[in-house]
DNA sequence: GCAAATTAATGATTTATTCAAG
DNA sequence: CTTGAATAAATCATTAATTTGC
């Protein structure tokens, strides 16, 4: 019995896609590209989307300080310019680049590169314009993959159950107090005093 | 017309229970958590699981670094020792604590803890143990809530499909090249060239 | 050859930092 | 200025490589 491993790792099959996706430029894929390319990889073994997701921040993380690392010893050996690494055209002088947040695009700029990429074929869905439907129960955000784990599977996973503040001001109609199941040890516990409502 | 605020804002009794929940000692709260909090919380007004998580994740980081500050600010005017602070009762010396990560506890620890809050109330349900089901699409991180926004919304959100790798040495039964949609532009596009399969 | 021991890679989480809306 | 949202960096923890003694 190999008892089903605790963490993923990719197929070689696996390993080689995302790696040339990678290769091809991509960094931050979002929601539709990660559940496209996990339903994708999904055909070569087990995945999830926290997977894909993970592999790609880790990859490019490490990348980066490889970088970082290789610039730092080179310039301090000797005064070589760049090494190769011309593959995903990273923004030029990027390289050490902290952050970069172009959000919020205002509608319609860098228009010339997507005439790059004039495939305008519609794999994923595209739903409404409008606000909710899928929007309510979209994200359940990286760190519960453990958390769901532990909850799922028979591990004994404490229950730590913390008191609803109840003291709202409004009217209380169905809520007053509900418990919630608490499975990360750190300081997530309520203090053992002052639960009375 | 007031255009619909782009970005959450909680209303006053949504608030009261965050910072309740918070000063109860609650910091991580995991899936079920915010799913929990989030459902009631609606009933104050609009609002989604991301909302609940950043909130959490934000006031614990300010609360900290509030914390740091002051300490900073005391430590080089005089000595006095600790200020208050003793609502969430934060690890001895814990202020400044990079991490801590209590993970995979062999099974059945701390059962001093549990006996203080013994209400197994179940409040939410506990699925079966073995893996799939619900494991399988939980998860759509953080960030995506704004690339989804962008997706959903018309706010012509340009196409950068990505051809995907095709040179994977199995039998590439359905999979060819599927093209993805991008709409972060920072470093997300696919390189122009060697694009050819 | 082969496991146990050690080290290197890397998947998974948490924290720090930054951007920008209000 | 406050704070919601997002990303990057640091860190932890587990798995794979590899070394080592037999």
């Amino acid at each position: 019995m190999i008892s089903r491993p605790r963490r993923w790792s990719p197929t070689p099959e696996q390993l080689m896609v995302l790696q040339e996706l990678y290769r091809k430029g991509l960094r931050n894929p979002n929601s539709a590209q990660v559940r496209t390319i996990t339903a994708h990889l999904s055909l070569y073994g087990k995945i999830e989307g926290k997977n894909v997701f993970y592999w790609f921040q880790n990859h490019k993380a490490r990348d980066r300080q490889k970088l970082r690392k290789a610039l730092l010893k080179q310039m301090h050996h000797r005064h070589l310019p760049f090494p190769g690494r011309q593959d995903p055209p990273p923004p030029p002088s990027a390289a050490v680049t902290p952050n970069y947040h172009p959000q919020s695009l205002p509608d319609s700029a860098s228009s010339q590169r997507h005439s790059l990429f004039s495939n305008p074929n519609t794999f994923l869905h595209q739903g409404g314009d409008e606000e909710g439907s899928d929007m309510e129960n979209w994200m359940m955000m990286r760190m519960y993959g453990r958390d769901w784990m532990l909850m799922t599977t028979a591990t004994g996973g404490m229950q730590l159950p913390t008191t609803f503040p109840c003291y709202v001001d409004t009217t209380p109609k169905t809520l007053e107090l509900f418990p919630l199941k608490s499975t990360n040890m750190k300081d997530d516990q309520s203090s053992s005093n002052d639960d009375s409502c």
